[in-house]
RNA sequence: GGGCCUGUAGCUCAGUUGGUUAGAGCAGGGGACUCAUAAUCCCUUUGUCGGCGGUUCGAGUCCGUCCAGGCCUACCA
């Protein structure tokens, strides 16, 4: 064998703003069959990721959810790694951007642009959010277009009329993250002149295969074919970010951390192993292999290359880049229970199905893949249960006493064959073309099952004569099913690792597929791969809209993209005087004491104060939406004067006032600061 | 408007540097077997290879053009 190579993967950063869903799989797993397949050949490859951390959006979600941004995405973090260790995806180490590893990198490209005089300061007029104090990027700002008139236009352009324009020319603007009006205001923003390494990039992009040709075609006719625009890499504070250490008030933009964080988590895996950092990042031998998705795709093949080129680390061998994922040829919809994430996948179905579905139709292009959720069950059942697995299952349990024959037997020249295909395969592989791959392994299956099936095991057996012919037959058809499982390895590591112990021999190395396994004890047979059922699919899908139903409740309070579903539910009510209105007295409460009642399903009991002496005992039906812990000490609207009501554990003095269907979607009314126990709701 | 990609059996796709009657898997139809997760095996139907024109002894494969679909762009990075 060759002397191995020292391959250093990435897969972009997941941005820690929401869950992985199965569009994200696609990269992931994409990413991890590469690294199996290397790690299986015998090469030295390390899988790097890390949580994308920074910027406006995970301030506001840290904000809307009421915690710091650390803890924010130090929750988002660890749901992350859960749903990729579900699906059998494996880092070498997964960082954070917002770690001190990436800060000090981060620094140190920061010095080697101010070193190279690349960088200059600019004032930038952009909008601003006054109540939330922060600039407003595009797509936070709606409004009037400017030339037609259409109402309800992102801050960039006009879907009506497809004019584009800046957020300032817009008309009636409004903030979507806070609805007031924003204010216009000027701040100093620090670019990256990029078009001083124009020369470099159109040389590098256009050879060297360091991309795909159509990405490289792309690149070239339409930024490398005019000056390249300064690229504006600072954001003035409030930003959640980095600050620039020698220009206080400036934060790095989120696209200038991010991808350094390839090298932050590179930087984690060598403190921890004792392994040197240059050795991946500074060493012209090490190949340096990207998976990204064709969004990204300028960030990576254009800013990147050049922050590493100007910084003097190794530049990429490849940026591998792939499609977006449609399901059933639409794009993933949360109306349609399409957009289904990681976790929910994991309730209901085996990832291994998800993983050999997504081999079997990748390809090296960027093209969208389709999971066609009929395709997808029929695929993974007929192709690994009942062809490959199949194998096994069908013959293992005659040799469980005899174990492997001692020497090879004749088999046709089955297994040879299936060894010759293993360069092929391993081009396939290699070549991220998957599909191929599983094409050429699934040929293999189909010549053994035959093979089977004409040497009849299970007449041999009750020959006591034919003994020898039955342990050979088996003993061909396992090694072919062995063969199978290893060049399926990067794709169904479970399958192997059951391989492996059906057969008494690990699979570590591609090249067992070459040599027949004899004269082993076979363990007894368990089941490798579970069928998937159609229900099990349709649980999935409408356990996804569930979740996008009450996802979109809490969403359209942000976004003022109110449903108008509530009022459907709950019409409004009969018109009433103002004399009628006063009769109710809506007091300011503090509650002094949450408890839970022993045998109510729904109750808390509350003790209220109306400030002073004075208190109340309240049995509220929102158990299921608030921990008693939760609510001690907080303020809450109360009916003070509604007539006392005998409950089964005790008289009700008064009502908590709340929004909601009830359950657990119950939303108690909040009083703005400053407010005292006791004061009326006029 | 510009750029890129795709268009081969009902579906998903293979078709190598142009070479004889165009392939596979799935689905459909018929049969066999019963070891296996109603798995497996055998047989079997279907194609103006998007249209038109050209180069060539010969084109799904090259060139032109048109049609259809997708993606990216339209002076934002």
């Amino acid at each position: 064998m060759a002397d191995p190579r020292k391959i250093l993967v990435t897969s972009a950063l997941p941005y820690a703003n929401g869950p992985i869903h199965i569009g994200h799989l696609v990269e992931y797993i994409q990413t991890d069959i590469w690294v199996k397949f290397q790690k299986l050949r015998g090469n030295e490859c390390i899988y790097l990721c890390a949580d994308d951390t920074h910027g406006t959006a995970i301030m506001m979600s840290a904000q809307r959810t009421g915690c710091t941004e650390e803890e924010w995405i130090a929750r988002i973090s660890d749901e992350h790694q859960r749903d990729f260790a579900g699906f059998g995806i494996e880092f070498e180490n997964y960082g954070s951007t917002n770690s001190p590893e990436n800060y000090e990198l981060c620094k140190q490209f920061w010095q080697s642009f101010r070193d190279a005089g690349l960088i200059r300061q600019e004032a930038v007029t952009q909008l601003f959010d006054d109540e939330k104090g922060i600039f407003l990027a595009d797509r936070f700002v709606r409004g009037t277009c400017p030339k037609c008139g259409a109402e309800e236009q992102y801050g960039d352009s006009c879907d009506q009329c497809g004019a584009t324009y800046s957020a300032r020319e817009i008309v009636n603007p409004v903030s979507t993250l806070s609805g007031t009006m924003p204010s216009v205001k000027t701040a100093d923003h620090l670019f990256i002149q990029i078009e001083e390494l124009h020369g470099f990039l159109e040389e590098w992009t256009q050879s060297g295969d360091h991309l795909q040709s159509e990405i490289a075609n792309y690149l070239k006719g339409h930024f490398l074919n005019e000056p390249l625009r300064d690229w504006d890499v600072s954001r003035p504070q409030p930003y959640f970010g980095f600050e620039i250490p020698d220009a206080p008030g400036h934060f790095w933009f989120v696209w200038f951390d991010a991808p350094i964080g390839y090298m932050a988590s590179t930087k984690q895996y060598c403190d921890r192993t004792g392994d040197d950092f240059n050795q991946w990042w500074k060493n012209p031998d090490t190949e340096i292999h990207h998976f990204i998705g064709k969004d990204i795709t300028y960030f990576h093949t254009l800013f990147w290359p050049a922050m590493l080129k100007v910084a003097e680390f190794t530049l990429p061998t490849k940026i591998h880049i792939h499609g977006f994922l449609t399901v059933d040829g639409r794009k993933m919809s949360k109306r349609d229970g399409t957009f289904v994430k990681a976790e929910t996948f994991l309730k209901h179905l085996n990832p291994a199905a998800l993983r050999y579905y997504y081999a079997a139709k990748l390809n090296n292009r960027v093209e969208d893949l389709d999971l066609n959720l009929k395709e997808f069950t029929a695929k993974v059942n007929t192709d690994l249960v009942g062809k490959v697995v199949n194998l096994a299952s069908r013959t293992a349990k005659f040799v469980e006493d005899l174990g492997l024959s001692t020497e090879y037997p004749d088999d046709g020249g089955l297994f040879n064959q299936g060894a010759e295909a293993g360069e092929a395969i391993a081009a396939a592989y290699e070549n991220c073309d998957f599909n191929r791959a599983m094409r050429l392994i699934m040929e293999l299956a189909d010549r053994a099952n035959p093979f089977v099936e004409n040497r009849e095991p299970w007449n041999l057996r009750k020959d006591p004569e034919r003994q020898q012919e039955l342990q050979d037959v088996c003993t061909v058809a396992l090694n072919l099913f062995r063969q199978i499982a290893i060049y399926l390895q990067p794709v169904l590591p479970e399958i192997a690792e059951k391989t492996s112990s059906l057969l008494g021999d690990p699979i570590t190395y591609w090249e067992q597929a070459a040599t027949p396994l004899t004269g082993t004890p076979v363990a007894k047979f368990e089941h490798m791969m579970k069928r998937i059922e159609e229900k099990d699919v349709d649980a999935m899908i409408d356990e996804s809209k569930e979740e996008n139903a009450a996802a979109a409740a809490e969403a359209n309070t942000t976004q003022y993209n109110d449903s108008a579903q509530p009022l459907i539910d709950e019409p409004l009510a009969e018109e009433i005087t103002f004399d009628e209105f006063v009769k109710i007295d809506l007091r300011v409460a503090r509650v002094v004491k949450a408890e839970h009642v022993e045998e109510a399903n729904k109750l808390l009991k509350l003790t209220l104060s109306l400030g002073g002496d004075e208190t109340r005992q309240v049995f509220a039906g929102i158990k299921k939406a608030y921990n008693p812990e939760d609510l001690e000490g907080r303020l809450v609207v109360m009916v003070a004067n509604l007539a006392p009501r005998k409950m089964r554990f005790g008289m009700s003095e008064g009502m908590i006032t709340a929004a909601g269907p009830g359950g657990e979607d119950v939303f108690m009314l909040n009083i703005d600061e400053g407010a005292q126990p006791g004061q009326r709701v006029h």
